[in-house]
RNA sequence: GGAGCCGUAGUUCAGUUUGGUUAGAACGCCUGACUGUCACUCAGGAGGUCGCGAGUUCGAGUCUCGUCGGUUCCGCCA
């Protein structure tokens, strides 16, 4: 905007104006004197001869500028300014975007998009609900969903055969940065679906997003990898394929068998594994070989102490194939010759090894894995690497409360040739069921999870009486669903997308809070408007609700 | 429930290791100068419950304990 103090009133007036002040200015487009290619209109200003301030604005508690200093408390109290930053606002068009695409594209693919309720009833499984008091029936109460999964299916009983919706999930579960108490899903359920109908379908929908958002085209359909190959060889169930300069994890427990070194030979008397990752020879920015010092590996060993193992193992392999390690004393020529066969190790190649029960152990590895990759930046950002995990366990045994408890969810349908196993009394048994379950996995992040659900209720009462729900607590919890499942229910399956993550990835960020318009602190609190907040005591009494003092 | 980090002008931070005079800087804000700025510049100025509460001490922003808030991670999240 252009202003010469020979037009005194508007002179005077645009000398008042403030960082924030909303003004109307009418005037004519001037070509600049000075251009500024620096700024999109740099070229061109503005002769103002009327200028109007239509609100002012007090000093804001923070500086609203692209480059934000205020610390995320601030910004959070404050979210109409933080939102007036263009970085968040883009963040929120690109979100509207990815709902366009979700809703275009399942229309077009024959989905009706289906509300259900917000207020439903508590389900004990699973996550702490949210919930919330009825005033007509006093001492009742509603829970928030944790997900639409049981209207989902009734809705496929009711002969919907292709369901879609956007809605909101609510957890009452501690938080992280990937993890809001309140949560969007794109939540998807078909009839007469098998896993691949579900998988050709999502891959469908995010390469109709890439494409539209990020105009790039990815390839699928999606690699496929087993829940066990996932945890034996990356030590996690979702592996981040970026990762470059690392092996897969290897157990080279027969290979160290008969060596007298006393921990691995106690890893091996407790029914433990001795395991380990390859570090190939990595190069600095400056294209300079970083070294694996005695620091590095002593930083490195602080790692898994704090994950409960005692000590990290490691192998340098130097000139001529040698190993150089502390422990190479306990370990015959012969030993070392077929760990460094294992890893098909080469000079300046580290490899790490530790030992213990083998799940703590590969997943040790698999945190060791990713702790590295960030370390060392060996992680390849230009790509999207998804992945389908499928074949998950249907049950994992909850050693604290000698149950056991869903991995997934208790409607998974158990793969058909574990069907047997549901009447099984033997730990082992019950643990080697492996579900129609899968979890689609984008550069180590859980995007989307689902699978192909119980439509029988004899299959489904089998299921929980492994949980330890008898036939009375299954019908008092969910006798709804068990009994819809008399009237014909059509066999079906499905997915729900985090779409907070998806979007998040999709903006290239790690935190979910910067792609909510009003997300909440970690403590679940809402800065802008004070929530959770007390109420008055007549509301309390409408819902016959008495506070414990504490 | 557990662990780590953070809390000092409006804002972002330094100062805390090793307690010691009147707690500093930058940005922002206010006043003035400047007819072409666009991170303006220059001169001057205001602005502090060092998160809160106890304790130790002659003396606490600094040490101890507790507490509140933010954040990251573990547990938890079918």
């Amino acid at each position: 905007m252009k202003v010469t103090p020979d037009k005194k009133d508007i002179y005077e007036k645009a000398e008042k104006l403030g960082n924030e002040f909303v003004i109307s200015a009418t005037g004519t487009v001037i070509k600049r004197e000075s251009i500024n290619k620096n700024i999109p209109t740099g070229e061109i200003e503005l002769d103002v001869n009327e200028l109007e301030i239509l609100n002012e604005s007090e000093i804001t508690p923070f500086v609203v500028e692209e480059d934000v200093k205020a610390t995320e408390e601030l910004r959070l109290k404050y979210r109409y300014l933080d939102l007036r930053r263009k970085s968040i606002y883009d963040n929120l068009i690109l979100r509207n975007k990815v709902y366009q695409v979700a809703h275009k594209y399942y229309e077009k693919n024959g989905f009706t998009e289906i509300e259900t309720p917000i207020l439903m009833k508590s389900t004990p499984e699973g996550a702490r609900d949210y919930l919330v008091p009825s005033r007509v029936k006093k001492g009742k109460f509603y829970a928030l969903p944790q997900s639409p999964q049981t209207f989902k299916q009734i809705l496929m009983v009711a002969g919907i055969d292709r369901y879609v919706q956007i809605c909101k999930c609510f957890r009452d579960e501690d938080l992280r940065a990937d993890r809001q108490p309140e949560f969007t899903q794109i939540d998807v359920e078909m009839s007469f679906a098998d896993q691949n109908d579900i998988f050709r379908s999502s891959e469908g929908f995010l390469k109709q997003i890439w494409k539209g958002i990020l105009g790039i085209n990815i390839k699928s359909p999606f690699r496929l990898m087993t829940y066990d190959e996932a945890i034996s060889k990356y030590g996690s169930d979702k592996p981040d394929l970026r990762i470059n300069y690392m092996s897969e994890i290897s157990d080279i427990s027969d290979e160290v068998a008969g060596s007298e070194f006393r921990v691995f030979q106690d890893a091996l008397n407790t029914n433990g594994i001795i395991a380990g990752i390859k570090l190939e020879s990595i190069n600095d920015e400056d294209g300079k070989k970083i070294e694996i010092t005695r620091k590095v590996i002593d930083a490195l060993t602080d790692f898994v102490k704090k994950l409960g193992f005692g000590g990290l193992g490691y192998f340098k392999v130097e000139e001529e194939g040698n190993l150089k390690s502390p422990i190479s004393k306990f370990l015959s020529d012969e030993i070392q010759n077929s760990i460094k066969k294992k890893f098909n190790a080469k000079e300046g190649e580290t490899i790490f090894v530790i030992s213990g029960s083998r799940m703590d152990t590969l997943q040790a590895l698999g945190q060791f894995r990713s702790h590295i990759a960030d370390k060392f930046n060996l992680i390849d950002e230009s790509k999207y690497e998804f992945l389908w995990i499928t074949d998950f366990p249907l049950f994992k045994y909850d050693e604290e409360e000698m149950k056991f408890v869903g991995e997934h969810h208790v409607f998974t349908m158990p793969k058909d040739e574990f069907i047997k196993n549901l009447d099984s009394d033997k730990r082992e048994e019950i643990e080697n069921i492996r579900a129609h379950c899968y979890d689609l996995v984008l550069n180590g992040n859980e995007i989307a999870s689902g699978s192909i659900r119980i439509h029988k209720s004899e299959i489904q009462r089998k299921v929980f009486k492994i949980m330890g729900m008898s036939d009375e607590e299954a019908d008092q919890k969910f006798g709804f669903l068990l009994e819809a499942f008399r009237y014909g229910a059509p066999p079906h399956g499905g997915i729900a997308f985090g779409f907070d993550r998806i979007v998040a990835i999709l903006c290239g960020i790690k935190y979910i809070k910067d792609v909510i318009a009003f997300p909440k602190t970690v403590s679940a609190v809402s800065l802008m408007d004070d929530s959770p907040s007390p109420v008055s005591k007549q509301q309390l009494d409408e819902l016959g609700i008495t506070l414990k003092k504490e």
